[in-house]
DNA sequence: CCGCTGGTGACAGTTACTGTCATATGGCAT
DNA sequence: ATGCCATATGACAGTAACTGTCACCAGCGG
């Protein structure tokens, strides 16, 4: 029920036809442009398609909405992050699988903390764009509980796995965001880690 | 920078003008209804003003979109929440203070268990509202932070303190929404007190 | 009684989105 | 190659969420 599929059914020639996945991934950097540009509300459809010269119908065969290119933005962090984790040996702990995957997938992307910065501001001051990250970091729970109870019990839907991946993924939200808004700390990376060893021990004193 | 306030300057003749008040929960109630009944997308804005005898542009001087209804109907719950959790002793330890003020404000409201599965239910499939939804909760962090921080060191937005106010939100949410998806558990509350005593443990083993 | 302030309604206009149909395009079998 | 078919695209029309603006209608302070 996600995000990057090739194809539904047939396995779709594949070779030719990924020409789409380009497209997807142009409108979503013309998109970027432009927002950054001129805000998100001055930009409208038919802008982002006239970048790319397609018409403003077809946007709507790449993206459901217009909210929905900032999963795009975001999408290949995402990727790579999962890919990551689920490339750490089950047995290693949980904590230290998942600051690995943050410092392999994640930490890299955030060389440039300029462009972290305006990509934080753009979700922070666009309401419809915030509501739409959040909204697919809740999502993405299940996922991640699912990629835990692999490691561990065998329950992705168990309370405890999901409650887990809910804090990895607030953990990481809050300490970006956290970073972004105030203008101390040295890289978003060092934060990360720091609110995720937070994570290790009880938040709430017993 | 929320939800509930009276008026931004002058303290507004108070008596007569409180009508205001009941003009927006008789919009999020009638809207409320229409959405049970026949779906949020089915739901026109000329429907709900309709219901009120409101012209539909005098809707959007009480509510600046349509999806900010569902924040309206979950708006008395929040407040009774913060209210409760204000009240409680500022010794008492955080893990006591905040189970108690969910038994005391939020249990009561989860009585009517098929009301929450409904509202739940309209918010799993109607992604606007999820969006906006969690949004909410996200955004609401801020103000649990600084009740937390009221109660131990000063810093509202230190990064441990988000983390506990964001780990307490998810929670509860988590632990509702979990409950509503599977028919299993006796009512919501048990399933949250459940989920907060988690966080009282460490989610991630050292 | 007059003017002022603030809520309201009536338009008109923009833009995000959707259904539908005709056309084009690229892969495949013959 | 040629013709066929599935799928992508574009053009068009329509709905509904918003927004700016202005004119109107309280109530109430002088």
């Amino acid at each position: 029920m996600h995000t990057l599929e090739k194809s539904s059914k047939a396995p779709l020639p594949g070779l030719a036809a990924k020409k789409k996945q380009r497209t997807r991934i142009l409108l979503a950097e013309a998109a970027a442009a432009l927002f950054y540009e001129r805000g998100y509300d001055a930009t409208t459809i038919d802008d982002i398609a006239a970048a790319v010269e397609i018409s403003p119908r077809t946007f709507y065969r790449y993206f459901p909405t217009k909210e929905d290119l900032v999963v795009a933005m975001g999408q290949t962090s995402l990727e790579s992050f999962f890919a990551a984790l689920e490339a750490r040996p089950p047995a290693e702990p949980l904590t230290i699988a998942v600051q690995a995957a943050v410092d392999e997938a994640l930490a890299p992307g955030w060389e440039d903390t300029d462009g972290v910065r305006s990509f934080m501001a753009l979700i922070r001051d666009t309401s419809a764009f915030r509501a739409r990250w959040v909204e697919e970091a809740f999502d993405n729970r299940y996922l991640l509980a699912a990629v835990i109870a692999g490691r561990t019990d065998g329950d992705p839907l168990g309370l405890r796995n999901l409650l887990i991946a809910g804090a990895i993924t607030m953990a990481i939200n809050t300490a970006v965001q956290s970073w972004a808004d105030q203008d101390i700390e040295p890289r978003p990376a060092v934060y990360v880690q720091r609110a995720l060893a937070e994570l290790s021990m009880p938040l709430l004193a017993p």
